[in-house]
DNA sequence: AACAAGCGTGACGGATTCGTCACGGTGACA
DNA sequence: TGTCACCGTGACGAATCCGTCACGCTTGTT
């Protein structure tokens, strides 16, 4: 559920589009230009601006550019409306931040796609989930680990594995905590499983497996920063 | 909030480091060599040791080999302290089971993200990956659902697919969109496979696959709350 | 009612994944 | 130096995973 303002002057448009916002489960809230705009984005604090640019008093345009001009609105993603003839010089609109624009008519189902894409687009960004540790980073949401910028594919017990140990680089994971935390294995069992796969991420990972570490008698441990070798 | 020993001749960098700890909302015990480590373990319970090798009395080794050996202190997590010369030597300090280890100097803010890693291992505080949507929580971190509280095992793709589903629920996600997200398809290719996973989903979930709806002509839609079925 | 487009489903086979085992190598310690 | 525990590695087979296809059903339209 996400709150959208629509700012249009036309009422019948407004309800129709209110009405269909509501129907898929969204809250819409509509104002026409008799009332002050910014003080209701304040207010408000939605989501998502919904802005017509053919408003009869103050130009539509001039109400985007305040509302980009303040640091309190200018993240909020903004769609905007606009007239069959106005489409070419008001792209313009998408030049200064505008996040998509609609032309007139189109149908409430398009709008609501459009607002649905963009709210996605921006939720995405602000929700990545990422392990940067020296040459490796770990797309949690991707499952991908990215070795010197370049995608490696991973299994999904090598992924978890290598997320294991890089989640806390610098500990030692003993056996027991990796069968543990990878595995779900509660009694300390004898396998050869755990040295298998970490020979395969070794493998996997190429020359950069030796930041996997073993320690022995212990366990395992996700080096960032390699020791210094000592040379002959 | 953590119980931290401290066994540190030094009294400056104690003072020091406790400082920070407590800052952070820690309650951090500090004792020198001067007091006996083992009663003082014994008496305080504290949830994580740190100790320093360079003890002028008994070889801070020794105290630690002591510590492990002791049924009662065997568990309780140990981060090591030495000072730069030490390491490759007393890395064995690790291999006698200690959880991390830090060389001299160090800022007390690394010490502190030294402590909290451990005991987020030891106590096995998960990260707050989770999506929860009414009888559904999805566990980002061990790749599960839980449906009404128990697991259900999913395989990569169905739970990257549900997962894209469900970060935007009241969303309607069309085919292309889900192919891009999941698949990494960035032309609109016509295929049954999404076809097949969704089913194999609404299988996996039994009655509760009602809540992944299809949206005839579009695509398809995850819903928290299912409409209410008209009764015949 | 007839039709077409879109969707659900079962089955099949190739590909991948993963646990296990045996064997050889290596480091630790006396 | 000898011994032993521990680790690395290659191979193998079972299980799973997953894309594809054919076919039938459902839905919406004329």
């Amino acid at each position: 559920m996400s709150k959208i303002l629509i700012v249009e002057d036309e009422s019948d448009i407004a309800e129709l589009i209110s009405l269909h916002l509501s129907r898929e489960g969204h809250e819409a809230i509509c104002i026409g230009n008799g009332l002050q705009v910014m003080p209701a984005v304040l207010a408000q604090q939605p989501d998502i601006i919904v802005l017509d640019l053919m408003l009869p008093g103050l130009d539509g345009m001039q109400i985007f550019k305040r509302l980009r001009a303040d640091t309190r609105t200018a993240t909020i993603p903004v769609i905007i409306l606009t007239a069959k003839g106005q489409v070419t010089d008001k792209i313009a609109g998408l030049e200064l931040g505008a996040d998509d624009y609609l032309t007139k008519p189109f149908s409430p189902r398009e709008l609501y796609l459009r607002i649905t894409a963009v709210l996605r687009r921006v939720k995405k960004v602000t929700h990545v989930s990422e392990i940067q540790r020296g040459r490796f980073m770990l797309d949690r949401k991707n499952m991908k680990l990215f070795l010197d910028g370049t995608a490696l594919d991973l299994t999904t017990i090598e992924f978890k594995l290598l997320t294991t140990l890089m989640e806390n680089d610098t500990a030692i994971h003993s056996r027991a905590d990796l069968l543990r935390d990878v595995w779900g294995y509660n009694s300390d069992v004898a396998t050869r499983t755990l040295d298998t796969h970490i020979k395969r991420l070794r493998e996997k990972l190429g020359a950069a497996g030796e930041h996997i570490v073993t320690i022995r008698g212990t366990g395992f441990q996700f080096q960032t920063e390699l020791a210094a070798t000592q040379p002959a």
